[in-house]
DNA sequence: CCAATAGTGTCTATCAGACATTATCTA
DNA sequence: TAGATAATGTCTGATAGACACTATTGG
């Protein structure tokens, strides 16, 4: 049998297949805090329960995996987020009730301003602190994909500058500097963090200044090698 | 409705779902080369092209991903291999010809010794050198996950221990040094490269010595701390 | 002895941590 | 001016790179 005999012939149906889902932890970082964007489910299973943005792939609307949870993240918030990355792929018999399933995992940053909107319009979706979601009993492992994600981007502070992606687009270095240590949990020093960032040369000044504290901050946008560069040390955890 | 009445009347079949596969990237090294395990295909689609070890994931079988690609590695080389690390999901409509599909795609590392008896028992499979791997026309995107696996190995030589995997229990620190060179793909500092290794006390002396060239080297174990353990700073590409 | 590979001593360069200091604002 | 936050100067410490050196083998 010739291959296009065979692809005429085979029949999905045929086969126990899981099921398969992707879901997004989108962090932000608003008012001092560490936030992350939660859904209420209204279906079961789980039904009620918070839960990760996200959702079956739709093979007729979704290309592949990425565009699957952008497409996810963008009927939540009204917006293509800016940084988005997989952590890995959860795959168990127990994790869905349904069955055998997988999940692609997303971790994803956005500036909190840019998506209020769309999550008003939304009233099942709403941003919780990060450390008051991970007390929540969460659908299916979503607990577990929090875990991961937040551990991911405690590394990611450790030796880039990645999380200024969930800043907005101008932005201060105290400011940054406090979101890394969030995420790092615990404090960095303020010469290290800065020197580092200046001599990779991975912002730009705008020019203007912001008055949060006594003397006013310069403000600063990524630049686009931001987004690949990381440092070859890390900071002290 | 309930969520037990829900799951009751729940129908998988009623949902076009992708295919969910796990694909895995066996590296070894031997006689100073870094080698990869391909698997020649003998069916459709992709017949007769070489491809990493994977396949479909079998739900009676597998109760995880991870547990599905220890499956397929140990049906090929006939044991369980000490590093198994996930890459991440690959899914899209186009790499698969019999539709929508999801490959969980894993890096592993094992010693040629080990699996020299069960891989020659079958005929399909066999090691290539990594090099002449990058040439071949894999099945499917088998190409780019090898690349990704060999970027993620290059990866692990500058800030950790682990291509020690490939290596056989005992082995001496030239060896694993010349390993690095390849996965990084140029000339590491030998003092350097020692002196972290020492420092960090990730490796047990055997108290045994083996010759290769003039002087006979030290043979080494990998301390468990080793799998995990990972160096603040990376040495020099 | 030489050639070859294994392994070390030691200096320098780089970059993070510590911490004092200066700068710029409000009240 | 005091108090607060922003930003810098400068010293120290850790660790990687460079490179010369010693060590151990076979021929």
């Amino acid at each position: 049998m010739d291959e296009e005999s065979y692809l005429r012939s085979y029949r999905k149906e045929d086969y126990d297949l899981p099921l398969v889902s992707v879901d997004s932890v989108l962090f932000t970082y608003f008012s001092g805090a560490l936030l992350v964007l939660l859904v209420q489910r209204g279906e079961h299973p789980d039904l009620g329960h918070w839960s990760l943005p996200g959702g079956y792939v739709d093979q007729s609307l979704d290309s592949d995996l990425e565009s699957a949870a952008r497409r996810k993240l963008r009927e939540k918030t009204g917006v293509d987020v800016p940084y988005l990355e997989q952590l890995g792929a959860y795959g168990n018999q127990s994790r869905d009730k349904r069955g055998w399933s997988v999940t692609v995992a997303y971790a994803a940053l956005v500036a909190h301003q840019d998506c209020q909107p769309g999550i008003q319009s939304v009233s099942d979706t709403r941003w919780f602190s990060c450390d008051e979601a991970a007390t929540l009993e969460l659908a299916f492992d979503h607990a577990h994909l929090l875990e991961a994600a937040r551990e991911r981007m405690r590394q990611k502070a450790l030796y880039s500058v990645l999380p200024g992606y969930a800043l907005p687009e101008e932005f201060t270095l105290p400011e940054l500097q406090r979101l890394h240590e969030i995420l790092v949990g615990g404090a960095l020093t303020t010469k290290s963090f800065r020197r580092r960032i200046e001599q990779a040369g991975l912002l730009e000044e705008t020019g203007r200044k912001r008055r949060e504290g006594a003397r006013p901050a310069m403000l600063y946008r990524l630049k686009d090698r931001s987004r690949e560069h990381t440092f070859v040390r890390n900071l002290e955890p």
